[in-house]
DNA sequence: CATGCGTGGAG
DNA sequence: TCTCCAAGCAT
């Protein structure tokens, strides 16, 4: 039970929280989803994109992306398959299939206005704790713990001291966050704005910028000496021959073409029949391709 | 709770 | 070249 949280003592709070604030003041960049303008649609859609996807390959989908869907029944209205081929390459094509389910559910169950409670829209499709409360905070100006892979890892230096936070959330690192979080509504939302950016900006996974950080003068990393990160390195997700790989280039084929595309179309982007017929039924499986009686494929209708 | 799920850029 | 990583979610 040893307790790393305490490193910033509760007094230093108030002065963590302006600096950082003032820091997102002077610092923070121009993204469209946090002009005024964007609304709760706008920031909900830029959630999405972002889980798992750098921000300068989505601004010029989500830019497109508004433009055909201003709002989410405009979305809802479309063909599933076409939130899929507007998904363009961002990755992860899964996320598509839910916005446009989310945008569904907005358009029945909440008079086409996202929800501003945390549980509405934590039930929405591909919205899950840390969307949730994005969208509530950033859109809706709510106090929530905003816990994403930025915000845990200026956590973990500047509160614990380590270099990086666990793999997975832990109830330790909620509790930090929760403590950390300003009473003030108001502030509470800006300093979830501001110290994500700070994560991307600045206290990096590699490269961190000290010199540049507004808190480095009270980050228990830096002070212990930025002591490496102890255990093994993580994860070395091989892409080359997974089957992700072929489910990438199968959407693709389908995403290019309007019309259904024959079986022999698909063969061609990969040589092993085996994978290839798996890599094919799990998109089927995940409703992201629709097969038609005449053995031919699409995105789903 | 560990996995599977895309893609491309940086170091 | 190759490894790591980028505002996670669902199962």
């Amino acid at each position: 039970m040893t307790d790393t949280t305490t490193a910033l003592a509760p007094t230093d709070a108030v002065s963590l929280h302006a600096s950082v604030i003032a820091w997102f003041d002077e610092h923070a960049r121009d993204l469209p989803w946090r002009r005024p303008e964007a609304g709760a649609w706008g920031v909900m859609v830029s959630e999405f994109m972002l889980q798992q996807t750098p921000v300068s390959r989505v601004l010029p989908v989500y830019e497109q992306w508004l433009a055909r869907w201003p709002r989410p029944a405009d979305l809802a209205a479309e063909a599933p398959g076409e939130a899929v081929r507007a998904w363009g390459r961002l990755g992860y094509p899964r996320r598509a299939l839910r916005l446009h389910g989310a945008a569904q559910a907005i358009a029945e169950r909440h008079g086409g206005d996202v929800p501003s409670e945390h549980a509405q829209l934590l039930a929405l499709p591909g919205i899950g704790e840390y969307t949730a409360a994005a969208v509530a905070s950033f859109a809706y100006g709510q106090r929530h713990t905003v816990l994403d892979t930025n915000v845990r890892r200026v956590f973990a230096r500047a509160a614990s001291g380590i270099q990086y936070p666990p793999t997975a959330t832990t109830a330790a690192e909620r509790r930090l966050a929760r403590t950390l979080l300003p009473d003030d509504q108001e502030t509470a939302a800006r300093w979830a704005a501001a110290s994500m950016e700070l994560g991307a900006l600045v206290c990096t996974a590699r490269n961190e910028d000290c010199a540049r950080c507004p808190i480095a003068g009270q980050c228990a990393w830096r002070l212990a000496g930025k002591p490496a990160h102890e255990g093994a390195a993580r994860r070395g997700q091989t892409y080359a021959g997974t089957d992700r790989q072929v489910r990438g280039k199968l959407l693709a084929v389908l995403r290019a073409s309007t019309a259904p595309v024959p079986q022999s179309a698909l063969d061609g982007v990969w040589h092993e029949p085996v994978q290839r017929a798996r890599a094919l039924d799990g998109l089927v499986a995940d409703g992201l391709v629709e097969p038609l009686e005449d053995g031919t494929y699409q995105l789903p209708s």
